[in-house]
DNA sequence: CTCGCACCTGAGGA
DNA sequence: ATCCTCAGGTGCG
């Protein structure tokens, strides 16, 4: 055995402007860390880290470790390389924190592409700099939305941790504080886990995690989920070959989902651009569904419900707005409009901010009125009418939406 | 297809 | 304190 092997601090040069953790850890996307003495702690694939920064660097160390093979099933471990050594994973684990916090996208050119082409991020932006989009297992980031839904990240977190607690491996301890790892889809898929949950007051989401991992374990062949990861941005592990055959898009990932329990539309793009690496998934929900009326001047919605259509036409609007990696973009100003944050939202929320801002956002698609936009199938011309304005940002936008046959 | 509503729970405000 | 609203929605009729 391996007593305790705590492992050196180790450090990324990063400012807070290229990586913000306080923000990033707590802004609804992982809701697994925990700040125990100022440092930020989680397990992630079998070993916990823990984090902590300055103006200057990020640093890092692995307190304790599992073997990794018995957690990702999907992921190809060698059979045989199950060292306990830390020192071996030393050197990953700086790869493995580069992947989660997205480090290949460089944050500048991103918040400064998405201010060129939209005046609302570049007013609310500059007060959420350093936030990241993580990129989470999709298997935990699935379960966890799945529990997100109709709820508030308080709850959230406390399901989520019940879940790791009750079904995951413990990992190892920050000081008297057990951590676990998220638990396999195999270990929810138990007979008994849908009732356990309810008593753990999990409510109406019970059944659907536990009928999600029963469809994961059962009913899906090995890799599915890990299969409609994004080419271009591979796992950690890199363990997912998808066969040249199904093509994995942002469409494709995303019907798929809708087919498990307890995933709609909204948790269907959280798994996409957070757990699959779909940067233009926009999850739209009720925050980004205020934000879009209140700063991009959608209708007000005459139903309670925004209907699909609303729904599909405010991630186009936003995809059109803020190109390939929209989903990120949302997550900023997401982030800035969480009650949590309001303290650094500005001052205050001043309802005097339309000024000239918004002068080229225009009509789009008012989707109130109930105009049957769709209604004919109208070749594709039809919906929105945003101009094409200046050309600065041309390449990136033009989000070529090809074929929109809509089976028909 | 669309729309309306029930659904579990508990943290946080009035 | 007690009520009420709301929380990063989804499934069903």
């Amino acid at each position: 055995m391996h007593p305790k092997q705590i492992s050196e601090w180790r450090k990324l040069p990063l400012t807070l402007a290229d990586l913000c953790i306080e923000t990033t850890l707590r802004c609804g996307q992982s809701f697994r860390w925990r700040k125990i003495n100022d440092e930020w702690n989680c397990v992630l694939y079998g070993r916990l880290l823990s984090l902590k920064q300055d103006k200057s660097h990020l640093h890092y160390r692995v307190t304790s470790t599992i073997t990794p093979g018995a957690l990702t099933p999907g992921a190809l471990t060698p059979p045989s390389s199950v060292q306990c050594e830390s020192e071996i994973h030393e050197d990953d684990t700086e790869t493995l924190l580069s992947h989660y916090f997205s480090l290949k996208h460089d944050l500048a050119s991103l918040y400064d592409q998405w201010s060129k082409s939209d005046a609302n991020f570049r007013k609310k932006a500059p007060k959420f700099t350093g936030i990241r989009i993580l990129s989470q297992d999709p298997w935990e980031a699935l379960i966890a939305f799945i529990c997100s839904s109709n709820n508030n990240i308080s709850r959230i977190s406390q399901m989520v941790h019940k879940l790791c607690v009750y079904y995951g491996p413990l990992v190892g301890h920050v000081g008297d504080e057990a951590f676990h790892d998220f638990p396999t889809p195999q270990a929810l898929s138990g007979k008994k886990v849908e009732a356990h949950l309810r008593e753990l007051g999990f409510g109406y989401r019970a059944k659907y995690i536990a009928e999600t991992a029963r469809i994961v374990t059962k009913e899906k062949p090995e890799g599915w989920l890990e299969s409609l990861i994004n080419p271009d941005n591979p796992g950690w592990s890199a363990g997912e070959m998808t066969t040249a055959a199904d093509l994995p898009t942002y469409r494709h990932a995303h019907e798929q989902l809708l087919l498990l329990s307890g995933v709609g539309p909204k948790v269907a793009d959280c798994v996409c651009l957070m757990g699959l690496g779909w940067g233009e998934a926009v999850p739209v929900d009720t925050h980004v569904w205020q934000i879009a009326q209140r700063d991009y001047k959608f209708g007000k919605a005459k139903t309670k419900t925004f209907s699909k259509v609303m729904y599909d036409s405010v991630g186009d609007h936003f995809r059109k707005i803020w190109g390939e990696q929209a989903g990120w973009a949302q997550s900023v100003l997401f982030t800035a409009n969480l009650k949590s944050f309001s303290e650094q939202a500005s001052t205050k929320a001043e309802p005097v901010d339309i000024k000239v801002e918004v002068n080229e956002v225009e009509k789009v698609a008012t989707v109130d009125e109930a105009t049957p936009i769709l209604r004919k199938r109208r070749r594709t011309t039809v919906v929105e009418t945003v101009k094409i304005e200046e050309p600065m940002s041309t390449g990136m936008v033009r989000a070529t939406r090809k074929k929109r046959k809509t089976r028909a």
